[in-house]
RNA sequence: GGCCCGUUCGUCUAUCGGUUAGGACACCAGGUUUUCAACCUGGGAAGAGGGGUUCAACUCCCCUACGGGCUGCCA
């Protein structure tokens, strides 16, 4: 099996499978991006799959909220597949699985088997399922039905090494007796995704899986599955999982890693692509100017297998940077909310634009140049700030003012260099650092209340 | 307990037996800008530990430690 991941072959199909039991976060997000850039790069498709059979905890809200995620992202799929709706094809799949003799009919009640499972760990044995009902006489397992017991189906695996090239981990090796037969249709008759996720895959033609580790003994599994029905299992990429950045456990900070919370921090849909598309590879991470940048310089080999740290302050300066390569039209009608006169707003963006990590930070440096600010002005510095202001020209400023309001003061006091500028920066922003003084003095509606 | 994967600068990583162990981000220091930021230049910074194999090991093998994943009638 080779890899067909490259451009020069023929178009590859993957797919992002979640299922709508919650929002996508940064972990979902990379094995999305991922399936998406390897599907674009190839003049591919990309199938937006939702896993939903379990009816219990998918949700409508949750399947929209994944959309729209994705939609804010860019990440734009050629088709949307739902697996209830396709039940009546796993059941018919589930008949050809019995039909080749590859499906057996158990009666363990789950705590039967946590019961038998602690007794194998105790002696020290592997906890795999002891095909005790593969043993089962037709009889017995009709005794077992007159009994009242409901069955459950596991699939029996060939006992031999599963073997698959890896996109990310290389060459990979599971002996199926190590891994117990997995159960692919619980007793109540639904459908489990190992199950749905093997048919699905054949029957839509998906050619590549790009998903996260925590997969690949289910990916052992499944080329058997897929192998039985008759069908040519797709090649498997199995990327590192994310963790905190000290190395812990993603999953304790999901909470604020949610795609949707990010995006409420103001995290630009870009500088999040640009992380994850490059985050654990050996490329640099650089901010990316466009979708069609990162399709091109994506590549899922790249990536390492180790875990990688994950800090969502990485992407913080990432979108600053693209904030700051907006041009004005981008953000005009922003500009336009705040209360900046149609005039101003192009130096005001200037100005801003440099100083600013979210957009939402536009805000408080009109709130500054409105109302004026609260100046930070040194004791010793008192008295000269008082007489700068004095020496001030009225309204109106321009461009020019700061320059010759400097030289007069300047003039006027002896003070030059950084003496000069930095109190009096200070005292009309209030701050140690920001913008080029002499476009902030026509952005001034009202001086600092000293 | 079993199975799979992993461990190189703070972080992401390059190296596919011979390198002053390279790069990116971050950091620090100079320079430049009459102020800030930006920018330019420079700098510090790494092979988990122990055994082998070899003329030569970050690289191959084994052991140990540590990290991650799986080991569900979840996905």
């Amino acid at each position: 099996m080779a890899i067909r991941s490259n451009p020069m072959s023929r178009p590859t199909v993957t797919r992002f499978a979640p299922s709508p039991t919650g929002y996508i976060h940064v972990g979902n997000l990379r094995t999305a991006l991922m399936n998406y850039l390897i599907a674009r790069k190839s003049g591919g498709q990309f199938i937006l799959r939702l896993d939903d059979t379990d009816q219990e905890r998918s949700k409508q809200e949750y399947a929209d909220g994944i959309m729209e995620d994705l939609a804010w992202l860019g990440l734009h799929w050629d088709r949307v597949e739902k697996q209830s709706l396709r039940m009546d094809r796993y059941r018919e799949a589930a008949d050809q699985l019995r039909a080749a003799g590859r499906f057996y009919e158990c009666f363990e009640t789950p705590v039967e088997l946590d019961l038998k499972r602690k007794k194998q760990l105790n002696m020290g044995k592997p906890p795999v399922y002891d095909r005790t009902s593969l043993r089962l006489t037709e009889a017995e397992r009709a005794a077992m039905r007159a009994e009242g017991r409901a069955g459950y189906w596991r699939f029996q695996l060939d006992q031999n090494r599963i073997e698959w090239p890896d996109g990310v981990l290389g060459p990979i090796s599971i002996d199926a007796a190590s891994v117990s037969d997995p159960v692919l249709i619980r007793a109540d008759g639904q459908i489990l995704y190992t199950f749905a996720s093997s048919v699905d895959d054949i029957d839509m033609g998906v050619s590549f899986i790009v998903r996260g580790s925590d997969h690949v003994t289910n990916t052992a599994t499944q080329i058997q599955i897929m192998q039985a029905m008759g069908g040519t299992p797709p090649n498997f990429a199995h990327h590192s999982l994310l963790t905190g950045p000290h190395g812990e456990e993603l999953s304790k900070r999901l909470g604020v890693l949610a795609l949707r919370d990010l995006r409420a921090r103001g995290v630009e849909p870009m500088a999040l692509l640009s992380l994850m598309a490059r985050l654990g590879s050996s490329k640099p991470v650089e901010l990316a100017s466009s979708m069609e940048e990162l399709i091109e310089g994506f590549d899922v080999e790249s990536f390492g297998a180790a875990p990688t740290k994950f800090n969502d302050e990485d992407l913080f300066p990432l979108t600053r940077a693209h904030v700051q390569s907006l041009p004005l039209a981008t953000v005009a009608d922003r500009i336009a909310a705040l209360g900046v006169p149609a005039d101003q707003a192009e130096l005001f963006w200037k100005v801003a634009k440099a100083n600013i990590t979210v957009l939402a930070d536009l805000e408080g440096w009109w709130t500054l140049f409105r109302d004026g600010a609260t100046p930070l002005v040194d004791a010793e510095d008192v008295d000269f700030v008082a007489q700068a202001l004095t020496l001030l020209p009225p309204k109106p400023w321009t461009h020019d003012t700061w320059g010759q309001w400097t030289e007069t003061v300047k003039q006027a006091t002896g003070r030059k260099g950084k003496g000069l500028f930095r109190p009096l920066r200070r005292a009309l922003t209030g701050l140690d650092a920001g913008p080029e003084m002499a476009d902030v003095m026509p952005l001034l509606q009202v001086l600092p209340k000293v």
